[in-house]
DNA sequence: TGTGTTAGATGATGATCGTCATGAAAAATG
DNA sequence: CATTTTTCATGACGATCATCATCTAACACA
């Protein structure tokens, strides 16, 4: 059956934004094309219609995965927090974050299958994706400076990465959050409640 | 047919250590059953004598692994480098590391795709893994004490999983040695080579 | 209104998945 | 040497995989 030019390209959305959530959550091997569909309300029929192959909606897939965790940074940091990096790092590093990997950032849930695959254009999104996060890492933490001024963004990035990965293996044990609060407070410093009662 | 029950473990000990490079280089969805026991020189057929099932391969063949990395850890730290902990991250944060992940740690190769399992023995393989490694590293690092005495393990560990993770990604971008150079000085200083050169 | 275009459902492709029943053949045991 | 035990190979199971040919029905356009 057909659709309106309209509705088709609303499936197509629906597509993309289904196989973003379920790709980040279940890893590119761990998801087939027909549940994908199923998921976003078509049968797995028409999808050869839409993309090239699998490989191919992975990276539409990753790119939107990116702009919608992007946006969603943007939002934060658009209300002009007086600690721009902390809010970064508070936001990466927390267990909203950990527990939510479908709507989370594709680092942590998607990079280490992305180094396995050997496709040029997925791993193209990957690194446009590592560039970003260290340009912003770098604009951040300098003007934050104090404590972390002189750290390689690479260096605080692969913390932010490793902490989200570590604490999903942890996540039903005691080590959970006080990985979290570690991590926090190692990047960014302690906190502001922390700080006053320590003096 | 029937084989010697020498050979007999000497076959179940070579499904395990395949199975273990496999999976660590392909994901544990990334590799099947039949193509596991043809690299070992094996049918298929004879698995399930051997394991209940591939959850069961995959928990023990995740022990070999780690078994594997921390013996050759203990091999490295054995000859008494004059800073433990150094050759520790020079050893983990490397090119080597990076470029091999079928014979090198567990966490960056295979930690997401157990924090997406839910069998909890899988799950507690990794989460012992990631126990012994924070004990190592906070004896090894407050002994070396400096610049990364005060630092939690948790954070040095992140960062030290997020680093080999992010480097298989840029791994053919000119990014790639500077991400290693530049984890591997934030966590453990400045090289011996480097700090002449500073001065 | 008529007609060509096309989105998506149906259903099948061969390949591969994890799992297992069976059989053969040699080691282990007497 | 005879018999039992057990390891592995053969081959098949149903399920699922990515992919695609075909058909249909409704939209787009004349």
């Amino acid at each position: 059956m057909r659709v309106s030019r309209e509705k088709a390209l609303e499936n197509r959305e629906q597509i993309i934004e289904t196989a973003a959530r379920l790709l980040r959550e279940h890893g590119f091997d761990g998801i087939g094309v027909a549940d994908i569909m199923k998921a976003a309300g078509l049968t797995h029929g028409g999808f050869y219609r839409n993309f090239a192959s699998k490989d191919d909606l992975a990276v539409k897939a990753s790119e939107r995965a990116i702009a919608d965790t992007t946006a969603l940074l943007k939002d934060g940091l658009a209300q002009q927090p007086k600690d721009p990096f902390r809010e970064l790092i508070e936001r990466y590093v927390s267990s909203a974050h950990r527990d939510d990997p479908g709507s989370g950032c594709i680092l942590p849930a998607l990079a280490v299958d992305a180094a396995r695959s050997d496709d040029p254009a997925l791993r193209a999104v990957f690194i446009t994706a590592i560039q970003d996060y260290l340009e912003q890492i770098g604009k951040l933490s300098s003007a934050t400076s104090r404590a972390t001024g002189s750290r390689h963004p690479a260096a605080i990035l692969s913390e932010m990465v490793g902490a989200v990965i570590l604490s999903r293996v942890i996540a039903d044990t005691p080590l959970a959050e006080s990985l979290i609060a570690a991590v926090v407070a190692d990047i960014a410093g302690p906190s502001a409640e922390n700080k006053s009662a320590k003096a």
